[in-house]
DNA sequence: CATACCTTCCGCCACT
DNA sequence: GGAGTGGCGGAAGGTA
């Protein structure tokens, strides 16, 4: 599997590294038959120089990188406008796109993507802050503005800056099923492996904001009442709002359905009080608004990908 | 496992 | 006419 990633020249290099990482990481789990060939590809001759100045030597430039590629993520460029104006970057991807079976983006890569005409009709990503204008610029792209990473075909995209760690796991698991994924995530020491749907927002971030709209009230309300009745129905109520209003601004305010913003909330709390503390599952279920432990359970396997139980032993080790 | 619920969410439309 | 609101009903998906 030939990996190229493509850094464009004031990109975040934790998105070209972080990836690169998760690869080597991959090879170096596989043993003696490693898989990823990697290539790091800059726009220009010299050193690239990161947003933080750190400098990174390319293997390549796209003047003399006509290697085949199996697999090409684009790194996101800080100043969008400027990428997109630079014609030689978007031009070498569109040339070299129709002999790549796999390609993806970090970030604001997914504009140079769109660029290449590589997203249309797909389903796609980018950091949040971006999300609205690549939907406006590129209309034919179907922007999914709350995922970590967003898979469709040939595309792979993922949101802000470290969710490229997320994507390129996603690759690996793909390529060589869960199991080295998920041993490439614990040796770099990656918490767990975050599936592509989570929300870019951490729902305690999205409650504290200052002045608080009759959403924010709900969702702080939410974070202070998790054993209570959390329904649609109940928070509408206890917002001044009818159901079907308070789930339409709910929805347009906080990107994440009421009934789903619940439930992040109650995993939220579930999984500080399995890493913290020593507890029964039945209490924390209960404490966090869970009917059964059974539930709990369903729900984690549902958004976390692990059950509460093994979710508790991951975390223990990590700390031996 | 099949089944019959129940809740959530969303398009559509009407009202202010 | 446009923005905000809310009722209705059906599809999806979770629950018992």
């Amino acid at each position: 599997m030939r990996v190229a990633i493509l850094a464009p020249s004031d990109t975040l290099l934790l998105e070209v590294v972080g990836p690169y990482d998760v690869f080597a990481s991959a090879n170096e789990l596989l043993g003696s038959r490693p898989d990823y060939e990697l290539t790091v590809i800059a726009p220009d001759r010299g050193p690239i120089t990161g947003a933080c100045g750190l400098r990174l030597v390319a293997d390549r430039t796209i003047a003399d990188a006509d290697v085949p590629i199996d697999t090409l993520l684009v790194a996101g460029p800080r100043d969008v406008d400027k990428a997109l104006v630079d014609p030689s970057l978007i031009s070498w991807v569109e040339r070299r796109a129709p002999a790549i079976p796999r390609y993806g983006s970090v970030c604001t890569g997914a504009f140079i993507l769109a660029a290449a005409n590589l997203l249309d009709g797909r389903r796609a990503t980018t950091h949040w802050q971006y999300a609205e204008r690549l939907s406006r610029e590129f209309p034919a792209v179907k922007v999914e503005p709350d995922c970590l990473f967003v898979h469709d075909g040939p595309a792979w995209t993922s949101a802000g800056v470290t969710s490229g760690i997320d994507l390129a796991l996603a690759l690996v698991e793909e390529d060589h099923g869960r199991e080295l994924a998920l041993a490439v995530a614990r040796q770099l020491v990656l918490f767990l492996k975050r599936p592509g749907s989570q929300s870019q927002y951490s729902v305690q971030l999205a409650a504290q904001s200052a002045r608080k709209s009759n959403i924010e009230s709900a969702q702080a309300w939410t974070l202070d009442h998790l054993a209570s009745d959390l329904s649609t129905g109940k928070l509408a109520a206890h917002a001044g709002m009818s159901l079907r209003n308070f789930s339409r601004v709910f929805q347009a305010e906080a990107r994440i359905t009421p009934a789903r913003f619940v439930e992040a909330a109650r995993i939220d709390a579930a999984r500080r009080m399995l890493e913290e503390t020593a507890l029964p599952l039945k209490k924390i279920a209960t404490y966090c608004g869970f009917v059964t432990v059974g539930r709990m359970r369903q729900a984690f396997i549902r958004r976390v990908d692990t059950s509460p139980l093994d979710y508790r032993r991951r975390v223990r080790s990590l700390h031996e």
